[in-house]
DNA sequence: ATAATGAATGAATATATTTTCATTATAAAA
DNA sequence: TTTTATAATGAAAATATATTCATTCATTAT
């Protein structure tokens, strides 16, 4: 007998590790349609033949990450809805967001594919499900800025418009932080909070 | 003799406007790897024969809007430079932005071809202008903010760090606006301008 | 009518990308 | 050293997309 079933387990783990990185990196940075297989191959420092080995198609590479993305998106949403203090849900969330940004997470990766699933035609399920995420995102942050402004925690206004400019503005940071890379400097969560936190609870 | 050269002359610059649009719609809701030719010429209700009369390639299709884009973005760049007051300045360019999402103006396609060019593997000199007035512009930007913060027009704060969360909340404005359609709405002039412009002066 | 001019078409060709698969490499056990 | 199970390779086939070009269409002056 050859190696063991624990051996070759890893291997492929480590090999499918690869290829996430390099997807994601790629898928992020060029879109779907521009990263070439022969790309990510190369950049996971495998073959293209081992790509196929371990997925069908490029799309279903794709629909993985994609699912992975939608998992953390439920999280979130999910987090939105419980019953703490509105101001400590954004808080904690914002600074989480910051934080990775700060660490170099693949968290601005994922909110690339994010929002690239938003604009495909004939979306699979997967893509499906993450839109489907994304609005419950947006739904329940026009919910959790309206509840905190009943706490008069959050600054008065139209809560939606409110809403779209905070989810707005923190895609927004993702995309600069991908193009410009080591120039990028993260702004701090007193800036990106104030436009809803009153002042007198920062 | 057949048509006089006006006539022609009205003829391509018809078609020239149809592709225009149709490209810069698909290139900015797709990529421009994604939005392949025979979508543009059919969304211009166009041949691609034709197509291929007016442009040698796709490659040139883009660059000239993309020289259109480096264009707007220089008239900006050079009116931040003006000696007019920065909470002027920022308050009309803010409103100009806003005010052209509600009037789905381009704009929010042009700024996605502007993200594009950021991150293209060997960019053509049209890229490569367009994105030195995106450096230009960050750099402008981050100056009037430390200049409004001298005349106490504008909170205090790292002026870097201000200048990347604005450019990245109108930058993600634009993405939304376009992912999103009809359902998105914009964000009053107070909301977006909050974190910089102090309270007295709004 | 016909000729002349340039716009417009789309099937054919060239090119690029994805996908397959026959083959090789690797490590462990017999 | 041979056998075995599976990982890994890359050239070939299939597919998709970009580009070309011979042909048709539309309009106007003769």
């Amino acid at each position: 007998m050859p190696r063991t079933q624990e051996q070759y387990e890893a291997m492929r783990t480590a090999t499918r590790n690869k290829i996430h990185s390099a997807a994601i990196k790629l898928f992020a940075k060029k879109g779907f349609a521009a990263a070439s297989v022969k790309d990510i191959a190369e950049n996971a420092g495998i073959s293209i033949g081992l790509m196929y080995r371990h997925y069908k198609t490029k799309g279903d590479l794709f629909n993985e990450l994609i699912s992975y993305a939608a998992e953390g998106l439920e999280a979130i949403v999910t987090r939105f809805q419980s019953d703490e203090s509105p101001i400590e849900l954004i808080r904690q969330f914002t600074l989480e967001i910051l934080d990775d940004l700060n660490n170099d997470d693949e968290i601005a990766e994922f909110y690339m594919l994010m929002n690239q699933s938003l604009s495909m035609e004939e979306p699979s399920f997967q893509i499906q499900d993450l839109n489907k995420q994304s609005d419950a995102m947006l739904n329940q942050t026009i919910r959790l800025i309206e509840k905190g402004q009943k706490y008069n925690q959050f600054k008065q206004g139209n809560a939606s418009e409110m809403a779209f400019y905070f989810l707005a503005s923190i895609q927004g940071l993702m995309m600069i932080k991908l193009t410009m890379g080591e120039r990028f400097e993260t702004p701090s969560l007193k800036i990106v909070t104030g436009f809803l936190i009153r002042d007198g609870h920062d």
